[in-house]
DNA sequence: ACCTGAACACCGTTCAAGT
DNA sequence: ACCTGAACACCGTTCAAGT
């Protein structure tokens, strides 16, 4: 079976997998993280097989709405690797991933995934690890963090930050644990 | 329908409830930590009905596996409270919460939940708050560490800090991500 | 008082049949 | 090429009927 890549669609195919987007955007923003597939189906207005045909699983749904949020992120991480000010870039990109964090849940899912469903996810994963250890290299250099701190440690540990607002229940809580983390990466 | 108290139970009521643990618990510690009920029924040789008359929900399934990890944890907190050396005990309470959460992921949904769903979850919950918070406050005072730190705000991070370690995936991160912690606690 | 398990609603997933 | 929706397996939850 063989599944059309994104870009070349026909238009109603296209106006369909746009409207099951919608629909599951929809839910993920009254806060419901559950998408289920036969009931994305029926909001659109397609039938089962057809969300199936455009995501083949829930992982790989989820990726596609949380595909904006992680292009803005990368976009962000891009920028600040090449900040001349290498501590308030790292600190400012660090806020900026738990303000994405929070404000998209389905980042958080991609973010805290062991691995990546669709190509897209895989390529801009890549991409984001990268310039955060351009960042990263250039932060060690300069003495701003502890030498024994890795790409994946950061992405841990932001998405062990968005974790622990979550649990504390209010957002108020995020600035102050934002600070702790950055003292808590000083060498 | 009057839910017996634990304590006061038919011997055949005690040992299918015993049953019905054991291998909910063999479940957690074979990695799966879904419990469906029919599956726990099926297992455990009894109808679903019995389950849901001894854990009214999910989570008051969690919560009965967990009590003896939140107890072994209430109790390290109480010690802790009481040693002179204030900076050491409250590190090392840290690490052994970690060390809980990570051994017994039952605790972590118990200490990640708003609220809870058993009396005793909440007495012992309440009793490791407390615990917590008298160490807090001679931590506070000695300088040891931030003055706006809560308790509520000790129980968010070290459960983001247990979320951390499992997004990077080994153990081997914990001991690392602790440190970090510490340090970022300090004033 | 306690247990059983059928019953109903719902969701995941597949696939033969349509256009 | 793409879409439909019936079909099957499974899980959550309840409740009348049993002991």
């Amino acid at each position: 079976v063989p599944i059309t890549s994104p870009d070349r669609l026909r238009a109603d195919s296209a106006r369909v997998r746009a409207r099951m987007l919608e629909v599951a955007r929809a839910r993920v923003d009254a806060g419901d993280l559950d998408l289920p597939m036969n009931a994305i189906a029926k909001a659109a207005g397609v039938g089962v097989g057809t969300v199936y045909r455009h995501f083949p699983s829930r992982q790989a749904l989820i990726e596609e709405l949380a595909a904006a949020s992680l292009g803005a992120l990368t976009a962000e991480a891009v920028r600040a690797a090449d900040d001349p000010d290498v501590a308030a870039a790292l600190t400012g990109l660090l806020r900026a991933a738990l303000h994405c964090l929070l404000t998209d849940p389905t980042l958080a899912v991609v973010l805290g995934a062991h691995e990546a469903a669709c190509a897209g996810t895989i390529d801009l994963s890549r991409e984001l690890l990268g310039a955060f250890l351009n960042l990263l290299d250039r932060a060690r250099a300069a003495g701003v963090v502890r030498a024994d701190l890795t790409g994946d440690d950061l992405r841990a540990l932001i998405c062990g930050l968005e974790h622990a607002v979550r649990v504390n229940g209010g957002e108020e809580a995020a600035d102050r644990y934002l600070d702790m983390l950055v003292k808590g990466l000083r060498p």
